[in-house]
DNA sequence: ATGACGCATTGACATGGATCAAATGGGAAG
DNA sequence: CTTCCCATTTGATCCATGTCAATGCGTCAT
């Protein structure tokens, strides 16, 4: 169990008190929107965050169709955006961590196009868009963070196409976990060892695929030695082998 | 056959001696970058753009790796993106048409990480990146504006995730079909007969589907009386039912 | 403790789309 | 015009994943 995990999600959890956000003590800063700001510009970026915000699991932070008029930085816990269509089916978009950034599907019709909902009690800063493009035009280092930080949006998805796209079952689940991976690494948490925060169905509904699928994946991982997996708790044995799923494909 | 669009077409070929661009007088300047500007933020624009640049069909106007130091607005023709995987695998992102905004991904990372290829004799205006970001700074129109274009591509590239994730063959190629069609009207050609500027492969990679797939969905559509299909010429027979492949969805 | 409910696992079977194969047709190059 | 090659169509078969179903496990409320 990842014990050094809990024990910093408590302690973001236990400065709450303060409402007001501060850019330039965040442990987040490295990852988020404030990164590569001098620190007179962190002192700007800090009057543009107005307050965090408080979202208990299973609350959504915004739902398809509502204004946008702020986008929001994951200050701790964890997100999934979600689009549902007409005939009722819908699919996971994207699951968050802290030091995302939620939100930017917004800014091009002026409502958001999906639901965003906390897979665990979470807390977000509310960065308002106009006060952020405001800021943007005087801060060029803001300016091109945020650039950077919708390009990266475009890029992640391009490679959830190529999931969706060419991999198969399997390959899929290994570059899902491989890249959960990764990103709790950047956040200073364990790469091998950390507890998914979503169903096996929201896995699925995110990888095209049904829950059985993935919990059938999961366990054969297992048989091969690559993971240790029980229930919600992920142990990554072999990596190198979990990489070898899908980068040596045979067809 | 569109002869109204095949026409529109030749004549931007043709006033290609001159290689200064002019978004002021481009026939695209609704749907493309300049939108919304006011005419002296659009000489500002102009100030912008630097040359167009044609690119044979086949040819690529960048490939993945290569250092990013420019967006391009599409003038005329056709483009797909395309992402390569480590073991050859690819897949088609996306197809872009006259006004669309390509090479947005290439911002985050500083070089580019997809190919992009014309599919049929092209020309676009080539926007350098450092000079947009400056003008964005003084010009709050261009700024709003470019910020809408990114998420635009977040969006679609939402969209994309939906079709691969949640719809069956069918129902991605009708979608995919409609999806031109719009696109096309934007433009003022016919929503409803087309040529299709890319393979039955190109359609497959984007969709997920293998070529054979996509040529047996065509023939049911056009048996069913939805479409008439006739090797690359498009004619939508019956949007309704075309819709309806996707919207009334059995479980 | 007990029950109830949501989540996960596992098995058996069904099927949509992939794969393999062959024939046809159209467009580009000479 | 002819040739060749590539794109497309269509058929036959296979298989990865979906579907349906039964069971087990953990947690929360009573």
């Amino acid at each position: 169990m990842p014990r050094a995990e809990f024990l910093r999600q408590q302690s973001t959890h236990l400065v709450l008190a303060d409402l007001k956000a501060a850019c330039a003590n965040c442990n987040l800063r490295e990852i988020c929107l404030p990164a590569g700001l001098t620190s007179e510009e962190l002192d700007q970026l800090d009057t543009l965050v107005e307050a965090r915000r408080k979202v208990k699991r299973g609350e959504a932070l915004y739902r398809a169709g509502e204004k946008f008029d702020a986008i929001y930085a994951v200050r701790s816990g964890f997100f999934k955006s979600r689009v549902t269509y007409e005939d009722g089916r819908d699919q996971v978009t994207g699951f968050f961590m802290g030091g995302e950034i939620i939100g930017m599907d917004g800014i091009s019709q002026g409502h958001h196009n999906c639901d965003t909902v906390a897979l665990e009690d979470s807390v977000v800063c509310s960065i308002p868009y106009d006060h952020l493009e405001d800021l943007a035009r005087e801060v060029t280092g803001l300016q091109r963070h945020f650039h950077k930080m919708m390009s990266r949006e475009i890029v992640r998805e391009s490679g959830v196409m190529m999931l969706l796209g060419v991999m198969r079952a399997e390959e899929r689940i290994a570059a899902f976990l491989l890249n959960l991976s990764q990103r709790f690494a950047a956040r200073g948490y364990s790469p091998l060892e950390f507890n998914l925060r979503m169903t096996r169905e929201e896995i699925g509904s995110y990888l095209g695929l049904k829950l059985e699928t993935v919990s059938r994946a999961f366990s054969k991982f297992h048989a091969d030695g690559l993971i240790k997996i029980d229930q919600k708790a992920v142990r990554i044995v072999d990596v190198e082998g979990l990489k070898n799923v899908y980068t040596h494909h045979v067809s």
